[in-house]
DNA sequence: ATCGAAATTGACGAGTTTTGACGAGAGGTG
DNA sequence: CACCTCTCGTCAAAACTCGTCAATTTCGAT
């Protein structure tokens, strides 16, 4: 039995059958436990499951920019899987970078819909789906956050036109406006707000109020915000008052 | 049992059945432990699977694209370092669709250079390269194919200029033209020849003379070619006409 | 046809990695 | 607190890898 198939099997089992002990591992692939102490060291080194006592479960999902994505996962599930829910069969989406947008796509496998994205992995999250109609934007790769900029990105958006536009942010001020830490990305942000029909930012509650030293846009650009935590009522005001509606997602589980 | 022969079979076995050992291998092919490793060595070399301890696994990704890739790999990869030796640091390249333009894309590994195209195995083969400044093109994502097409590919290559072009092709006719198979990307291939100061076209010897019903260029778009065995005197006639300069690529060894 | 160079294959031995076992210590449970 | 199980470090045996070498085949040239 080859190390590297028995990784297969160990991941293969903790996938489907949730946790499992290190002696019902051992038992069932026919090697000794310390093996397979052994090898749940290796796959946990790698990130691809928690060790606990008595044996491993697995690591949620796969690890793209595991260090950002690891935070508040849950909370950032539930806020994409209310905006899948907007979403109709048939429609265009517009994927903004960053961590926000990619668990999103994560939600829309099996779908039938057009993905427009400047965001590389929701590329490699979508590339396998066949019912996805898949464009990538042009661009410089920015290996760092996995992203498509310049004008290169401008430029395509400018030919394109999209039903929805779902937004990340780096945090929203009292008044409403969206903001970013990257100054790069921003044209392009504004780009895609350009291009989308409805623009629905994604922001869980760590968000408000948020800092970032470039603004993206204010609040009179933004159909809906979707949430998953009560918004403070200063930024609640400034978003109801430009006509934004804002959407509570289905309680967090930790 | 052909060496070759060799190689298919278990390059089908690691795609089926997953990671495989050494000595099943070698019992199941009726050979020595010893050539089976050899095999593996050469096999990894070209990058179509992953040696293990024991044995070796498949490298995941692009299976209909593998079938492609792995023929005729020995000659790819001199034509590749030839005309990679062209390539002089901090110039810029645009590559090619399809197998060949990948196979350079191996040897640029390291390099100070910016690299611009729509192969998206080429991304991901230079994703990870910090020397490498990474250019792609935007565009629908053709997935059997692992390439961006479409007009957002056009304008942005409208809006680019590289030193080098490296064109793959299906065939080349005696007269010199370079043909193509897949309409779709004709438009491409021409506007990346428009955006290119020096056009190089990578042809083995299996593409003269060659078929294809679409035609992308004629001779006198082309600046050299690159093959790998003497071409016949009719296409070679044609092409000094039109002041294509021929560069035989060092004997590959099979 | 015969010879010689080169490539391919199988075998052997040294060195490395992996595996299973044992005992001491830590962690969880009634 | 006692008991059981799990973890960790060490160690020897087994399996695997790598380099070298000889036997065989292939190919080109005389």
């Amino acid at each position: 039995m080859l190390a590297e198939r028995r990784h297969q099997l160990i991941l293969r089992a903790l996938r489907s059958g949730g946790p499992a002990a290190v002696t019902d591992l051992s038992e069932q692939l026919g090697v000794s436990p310390a093996t397979i102490r052994r090898d749940l060291v290796k796959l946990e080194e790698d990130g691809l499951l928690t060790r606990v006592h008595g044996g491993a479960r697995a690591e949620e999902g796969d690890q793209p920019f595991a260090e950002v994505a690891e935070v508040r996962v849950a909370e950032k599930d539930a806020i994409a899987a209310h905006a899948a829910a907007m979403i109709k069969d048939g429609q265009s989406v517009l994927l903004d970078i960053g961590t926000t947008a990619y668990r999103l796509a994560r939600q829309l496998h099996g779908r039938r819909l057009t993905v427009i994205t400047s965001n590389l992995v929701v590329y490699e999250e979508l590339a396998d789906d066949e019912g996805i109609e898949l464009v990538l934007l042009g661009g410089m790769v920015r290996r760092e956050y996995r992203s498509l900029v310049g004008f290169l990105t401008e430029d395509n958006l400018r030919q394109l036109h999209a039903d929805w536009l779902f937004l990340g942010t780096s945090g929203v001020r009292p008044g409403g406006q969206v903001m970013d830490t990257t100054v790069v990305e921003v044209p392009v942000k504004r780009a895609m707000i350009k291009a989308s029909d409805k623009v629905v930012l994604l922001a869980d509650a760590a968000k408000f109020p948020g800092t970032g030293m470039a603004k993206v846009c204010g609040p009179e650009d933004l159909d809906v915000v979707v949430t998953n935590a009560p918004v403070d009522p200063a930024t609640r005001a400034s978003l109801e008052e430009a006509g934004v509606a804002v959407a509570l997602a289905g309680k967090a589980q930790a």
